[in-house]
RNA sequence: UGGGGCGUCGCCAAGCGGUAAGGCACCGGGUUCUGGUCCCGGCAUUCGGGGGUUCGAAUCCUCCCGCCCCAGCCA
């Protein structure tokens, strides 16, 4: 289990369990699970569902069960309890020994079900699904009981005992629950709790072709591992009733279902359906493309567990609907970074600099800090020489205001290296672009300090030409334009609100020389521009990084207000 | 027009009858060999609105307004 983080607020289910505490019930004990649907991978809402549940139990000495929501083998696959499983697990989470299936409860639960219908509270109906709609009546107009409403208990439990051994079509009779059908409670109306369905279950295989419902599975499951405190989305408060009803009718222990809003996070989308369709319709290059909200995604990206747990603290728990900024999360993975990411020189977009007065052949190693933040990191030798490469947007031949960085006649400090001086711009004939610098050097400033105590405005991260190697780098923005891609509820078509440029490859960088080994997975801090992790496409020839985010950028905002404020 | 919820700073969110925590964002200012980090300061006389109860209300009552969810043999 993760250490305690430092923030600990307090929220409404901790007052609900202290409470519960407090009068012991359920003899003090504490006890949750994360139940997911083996259906898509799991994402950052589901981080916050799983920080809750295990958060809580290990705060108040509980236990919390993993429990997979297997009822609907037609939806569901083996690959994504895999990736669940390794999702949960590194985010730093243990369930112990304490993996379970709503399938490994199927024969309990169809006891279960026999028993509702010996005592008169449940029916086998034979209307068909769309009969089953019109009978429902709609949210203002009440229900009409089905024809097959009052069968005897023996026929209902010949003909149950007949749809389990599979003698009836598909989709041609359910299991009812007896209940109300002038309900205001739509999910009060004679819920279905059974049905035929001949799909091979990724763990019963073809065992069963009647498969329990949510409603009438999940609360079952819940007072069979003796859940004191089952945590849910605000979605399901209709269903609470339904919930109690089954435990109350069954008799048996009975949870309390507790529900909070689900996470909605600014730039992205958050709904399996939205985001299984970008995987499929190649909007993105997988499940774990490092621009979705996925936690495989984010893992790819580059964020540490530790940030995602921060995260879903910091954004709390809470029954209002609401959509945390995305740049929240960014605080948070910057935050980590900064402490445990090594510094390391990359050029992303490099410009020539030939330093005229430095010697032809010469290459001089320097001293550089690993993590100014982490002195224990330690140190390491960079590289210098003739030439060198520094970043196109750190030079500018005509500098606007407030531009610190180098500029004809202007003196800059290379980090850990040397103060230069641009004297020189080359450009080409044709285009006019600038295609190198001719700066000299002060061989006193060695090292990046003064000796006569004079100051540089900036300091640029920089690369030897000849030393450094071949990289390319992954930049990642919003994948959508606005912070509510949901927010035009009819336009559902993802060309109008993704963002063109989520995605931007670079493929002639120029990276450090200590760079060579690093594995995919590492995280680095690339001097001045962000924090950066090695991919997995990366090869022998070739190391590819993504960009996890940027650094906070304060020149970029003064130029940002010097663009919106100048045209006056 | 049925049922269930929710409305506290730009975004989250504490608060539970005694006079509006905190975080992010934003805006200053200081430190700095990362325009990073760090530090210091600013940022709701007011809690969706109106009435009422009370010495005292974001907290209690009442009416109104707004937003979300539900008509799968999905979860």
């Amino acid at each position: 289990m993760p250490p305690a983080e430092s923030t600990n607020p307090s929220n409404f289910i901790k007052t609900i369990i202290e409470e519960d505490i407090k009068n012991n019930k359920n003899d003090g004990r504490v006890h949750t699970r994360f139940p997911p649907e083996p259906n898509g991978y799991l994402h950052i809402g589901h981080a916050k569902s799983i920080c809750l549940n295990f958060g809580v139990a290990a705060e108040y000495n509980g236990l919390c069960n993993l429990r997979f929501d297997d009822t609907n083998p037609s939806k569901e696959e083996a690959e994504y309890v895999e990736s669940i499983i390794e999702d949960v697990k590194w985010l730093g989470f243990d369930w112990g020994d304490r993996l379970f299936y709503a399938s490994d409860y199927f024969e309990k639960l169809y006891q279960y079900a026999v028993q509702l219908i010996k005592e008169g509270k449940a029916y086998v109906c034979d209307l068909s699904a769309d009969e089953v709609r019109e009978y429902r009546g709609t949210l203002t107009e009440p229900g009409k009981e089905s024809p097959y409403r009052n069968r005897s208990v023996e026929e209902n439990l010949d003909l149950f005992e007949r749809m389990r051994a599979g003698e009836f079509k598909d989709g041609s009779r359910t299991l009812r629950a007896k209940l109300d059908m002038a309900s205001g409670n739509i999910n009060m109306r004679d819920p279905v709790i059974y049905r035929i369905q001949r799909a091979a279950h990724h763990r019963t295989g073809d065992k069963w072709c009647i498969y329990p419902m949510y409603d009438f599975t999940h609360c079952i499951s819940d007072s069979i591992e003796g859940i004191t405190h089952s945590l849910c989305t605000l979605e399901f408060e209709d269903h609470r009733p339904l919930y109690d009803w089954f435990l109350d009718q069954l008799n048996i222990f009975h949870p309390m279902q507790i529900e909070f809003a689900r996470l909605n996070l600014s730039h992205t989308v958050m709904s399996k359906r939205k985001l299984l369709k970008l995987v499929e319709d190649g909007y993105v290059r997988g499940w774990d493309d490092p621009r979705m909200p996925t936690i495989s995604g984010l893992r790819r990206r580059g964020y540490t567990p530790e940030s995602i747990r921060n995260f879903c603290d910091r954004i709390g728990v809470a029954k209002a609907d609401s959509m945390v900024d995305m740049a929240l999360l960014e605080y948070c993975i910057r935050e980590d970074l900064n402490k445990s990411a090594p510094r390391v020189m990359a050029v992303l977009r490099p410009l020539k600099v030939v330093i005229t007065n430095y010697p032809e052949d010469q290459v001089e190693e320097l001293d550089a800090i690993n993590n100014p933040e982490d002195l224990s990191a330690g140190t390491r030798k960079l590289p210098f020489s003739k030439v060198i490469y520094i970043e196109q947007d750190d030079f500018r031949e005509d500098p606007p205001k407030k531009y610190f960085r180098l500029a004809p006649g202007r003196e800059v400090r290379l980090r850990y290296a040397y103060f230069i001086t641009c004297v020189d711009v080359i450009k080409d004939d044709k285009t006019g672009e600038v295609t190198e610098l001719h700066c000299t050097y002060d061989p006193a400033t060695r090292g990046g300090d003064a000796p006569d105590g004079r100051k540089v405005k900036a300091t640029l991260h920089w690369v030897s030409a000849g030393q450094s190697l071949d990289a390319e780098v992954r930049l990642y923005n919003h994948l959508f334009i606005k912070a509510d891609p949901e927010e035009d509820k009819d336009n559902t078509d993802f060309k109008f609100s993704l963002n063109p440029d989520s995605l931007e490859t670079l493929t002639s960088c120029r990276i450090e020389p200590g760079l060579a080994e690093a594995e995919p997975g590492r995280r680095y801090q690339f001097e001045r521009l962000g924090y950066f992790c090695v991919d997995p496409d990366s090869t022998d020839k070739k190391i590819v990084f993504n960009r996890t985010v940027t650094l906070r950028d304060t020149w970029a905002k003064i130029q940002k207000s010097q663009n919106t404020s100048s045209p006056s």
